[in-house]
DNA sequence: ACTTTCTTTCTTTTT
DNA sequence: GAAAGAAAGT
């Protein structure tokens, strides 16, 4: 063991300053003892300072080296800031060290071991744009009914099975719908296997197996890793634990590091269960928490922890501050969406009149279609501003175009590349040749380009004449450096010329060029990702490890980090983004808007107690990215999916302590009323009888329901007519038990009809016609 | 084979 | 209200 030791690394006492300002708990952590641990860290209480410390401390003192410590993060963000500041706490080079994400380090070892591992040296990743495409192929190649098996369903099948370590042998199917998803599990796992090509979720069940069926290997790496450290584990699903604790096996010491309370990633498989089975399994006696906050006034706090009460089955941690109240949180209710944006601007105006930084000031919202009422009337104010989310730079068609030249040069056979550029640009290959080659490929079994000599007549010729554009950009460009390989192929693939013949092409020549950019700092950046490089030589070197091509390493680095969303640093600019996006991040005065039933929490969360807690840890991230000051608002009406909607208040706000609270606006007797209302739980969506008209909500076949009887976002403007009554929006009505209310909304018609009544202060309630005994007013 | 028009469907998102 | 996909027109 000692071998591992670098000699230079002597056993030393960690110096003071290491150690120094943390605070007891905080201190414990960093210096808890080698075994496994988990550390309950609130929000803005140190937790990355905290595992960038323990890493530094252990190397310090001697008990690792770097090269024995593995850490691993959800995203190349946060890998890359672990990285920067270990570098600032120790003078060591960081190159080769396992930090990264679990994709990222999978990724990794599969290169190294690709032949253990069952794939070809040239195996390319797909992004989840590239996996749908992939699927879409695979059910019309098969012919199956793309409407009974949608595409996206599909894929969510098979990658929901993938994160919980299952292969297509190993899903249970209890019925017919679920063996044919299961089939088509199996045939895409067939298919991706041909084409050399791995999805993401591929990437960590295909490493979890190499360890599980290959011995030399996994002890290799159980032996290497005596320190395994994991960032935001609340978000791991059950294959992430699974490899962590396959790794961990060999006595390295596990130090898990998260929140169960910010846990927001469960609609995508994370599994908050993996804490409390961590600290059952592990840690029972090794559990640290850290609940001092450093970021955020005491009314900002108490809002948050009063909040955040109200979900069961927490893991208990309750911030505190020793920084004071600080000002009360301010409460707006608007009348449109337009209102709201426009109060958002005058507070900003006045923010920045005291002298804040726009940078400091952000604007969440629960979903983005929400962004754009808010951009407009920033733009009109000539207020600088920033979104957050949307295209990124690895995900903009022409670059993806560009890669996938590049892919087929890899690989060929990967059907998915050539599928997306064969015929673009425009080279007289249509849908009729490209049916006729899938069938040949599908007949030998073989990729589409395998198919291409006997594909008759001219499409024939045509693809013919692409594949030899192909095999001549490989071989034009065998020894250039890897930015010359991009800027070949960008010109000799035809795109620049299509893009200078198009009215917005200009854009996308300018992130063409900017690809080329990006091949050349990533082939100077520690010469082409040698963090892989590196890490891969000192791995079984008697394995006789063989490199990556830089086309190969550059192509894994495209896929696996999709590059920034456009926002700039630098700029001084009101930050606008999803609440989700804002995770981890915090500013000085924080907007949360659209506070409103329906959105947030989000419709289609609030049927289900897990969706609904989901949407409240939401709430207490965006409450919780607030130092100084938060504004909470709301709106009466709203345009949404080009339709005026009437919302009520969120629930949220009324979990909020009163005491906290400056309402801007008259608190009307609607939110009074909500207070006093008490429990929103069930009742909120009223009693089983009045929803006996449609289905129970169906836990094992969610989509039931979904067949034709009722359309549930349509509003008929003309009304709707049920047992001779005619029921309109805008429309007064009575309910023997709720009393008074008008419609919101219409949906369906006939028996199935459902209608949506504002009850102030009872809430709004959704309930069948053909069953309410809802009477006009 | 390529272009235009209609229809449909809308959370959240990293890898 | 916008983007993507399907159907229909050139």
């Amino acid at each position: 063991m000692l071998d591992c030791l670098p000699h230079s690394l002597i056993p030393s006492i960690a110096p003071m300053s290491l150690l120094d300002n943390l605070n007891p708990p905080q201190h414990a952590a960093v210096t808890i003892e080698p075994r496994h641990a988990l550390v309950l860290a609130g929000a803005g209480s140190g937790k990355t300072r905290v595992l960038t410390t323990r890493m530094a401390w252990l190397i310090q003192t001697g008990q690792v080296s770097p090269h024995g410590l593995m850490a691993v993060t959800f995203t190349n963000k946060a890998a890359r800031e672990m990285l920067t500041r270990i570098s600032a706490l120790l003078p060591i080079n960081t190159r080769g060290m396992w930090i990264g994400t679990f994709h990222g380090l999978c990724n990794r070892m599969l290169r190294a071991h690709y032949r253990d591992a069952g794939l070809p040296q040239t195996f390319q990743i797909l992004d989840t744009a590239d996996q749908l495409s992939a699927i879409k192929r695979l059910l019309k190649g098969a012919g199956v009914d793309d409407e009974k098996y949608p595409p996206r369903q599909v894929q969510h099948f098979i990658n929901a099975a993938k994160e919980e370590g299952l292969r297509h042998t190993e899903v249970e199917a209890y019925d017919s719908f679920n063996r044919q998803m299961v089939e088509l599990y199996g045939m895409y796992d067939a298919q991706c296997q041909r084409e050399g090509v791995v999805d993401f979720p591929e990437l960590l069940l295909r490493c979890y197996e190499l360890l599980t069926h290959n011995a030399p290997i996994r002890e290799h790496y159980q032996h290497r890793f005596r320190h395994i450290l994991v960032d935001e584990f609340q978000d791991t699903n059950r294959l992430q634990y699974r490899w962590l604790k396959l790794l961990a096996g060999g006595g390295a010491a596990l130090f898990a590091v998260g929140d169960d309370d910010q846990s927001i990633y469960a609609f995508r498989g994370a599994n908050v269960g993996n804490m409390a089975e961590f600290e059952r399994e592990y840690a029972h006696e090794r559990v640290i928490r850290l609940e001092q906050n450093y970021r955020s006034h005491g009314h900002i706090l108490d809002a948050a922890n009063t909040l955040i009460r109200n979900n069961s089955g927490r893991l208990g941690k309750n911030l505190w501050t020793d920084q004071g109240h600080g000002e009360p949180i301010r409460v707006y209710e608007a009348l449109s969406d337009a209102q709201e944006a426009q109060w958002v601007i005058e507070e900003i105006r006045s923010l920045v009149g005291e002298g804040r930084l726009r940078r400091e000031i952000a604007i969440l919202y629960r979903s983005n279609a929400q962004s754009r009422v808010l951009e407009h009337a920033l733009f009109s104010s000539g207020i600088p501003y920033k979104v957050y989310g949307g295209l990124r730079f690895f995900e903009r068609q022409e670059v993806k175009h560009a890669l996938a030249y590049l892919r087929l040069m890899e690989n060929p056979h990967d059907d998915t590349a050539w599928m997306r550029v064969v015929n673009f640009p425009a080279r007289g290959i249509g849908a009729r040749t490209l049916e006729q080659q899938a069938d040949i490929a599908r007949l030998h079994n073989c990729s589409l380009y395998s198919a291409v000599s006997q594909v008759p007549g001219r499409g024939g010729n045509n693809l013919a004449q692409f594949a030899s554009l192909v095999d001549r950009m490989r071989f034009e460009t065998q020894n250039l450096p890897l930015h010359e390989i991009v800027d070949h192929v960008i010109e000799a693939s035809g795109l620049i010329q299509h893009y200078l013949q198009e009215k917005e092409g200009a854009e996308r020549i300018e992130n063409l060029r900017e690809l080329v950019n990006a091949a050349a700092a990533f082939a100077a950046e520690d010469g082409y990702g040698l963090a892989d490089a590196g890490a891969l030589a000192q791995t079984l070197p008697e394995s006789g490890v063989e490199l990556p091509s830089p086309l190969a390493a550059f192509l894994s680095h495209a896929a696996l980090e999709a590059g920034d969303n456009q926002a700039s640093e630098g700029q001084d600019a009101v930050q606008l983004m999803t609440v989700h996006a804002a995770k981890g991040l915090e500013f000085e005065a924080v907007f949360i808007t659209g506070l409103e039933e329906g959105l947030f929490p989000h419709e289609n969360s609030v049927l289900e107690q897990s969706g609904l807690e989901e949407e409240r840890r939401l709430m207490y991230v965006a409450v919780t990215r607030a130092r100084e000051r938060l504004y909470l608002s709301f709106s009466q009406t709203r345009m949404l999916h080009g339709q005026t909607r009437y919302n009520m208040q969120s629930r949220f706000l009324s979990e909020v302590p009163e005491e906290s609270l400056k309402w801007l606006t008259p608190r009307n007797g609607r939110a009074k009323a909500v207070d006093t209302a008490g429990g929103w739980g069930h009742a909120a969506w009223g009693d089983e009888s009045e929803r006996g008209g449609f289905s129970r909500p169906a836990k094992d076949a969610p989509y039931v329901g979904s067949s034709e009887g009722y359309s549930s976002r349509r509003t008929s403007d003309a009304g709707v007519e049920v047992n001779g009554r005619t029921f309109k929006v805008g429309q007064s009505v009575a309910h023997p038990k709720f009393g008074e209310g008008v419609i919101v909304s219409l949906m369906g018609s006939g028996q199935d009809a459902q209608v949506q009544v504002n009850f102030g202060g009872v809430g709004t309630k959704t309930l069948a016609l053909a069953m309410a005994k809802l009477d006009p007013v």
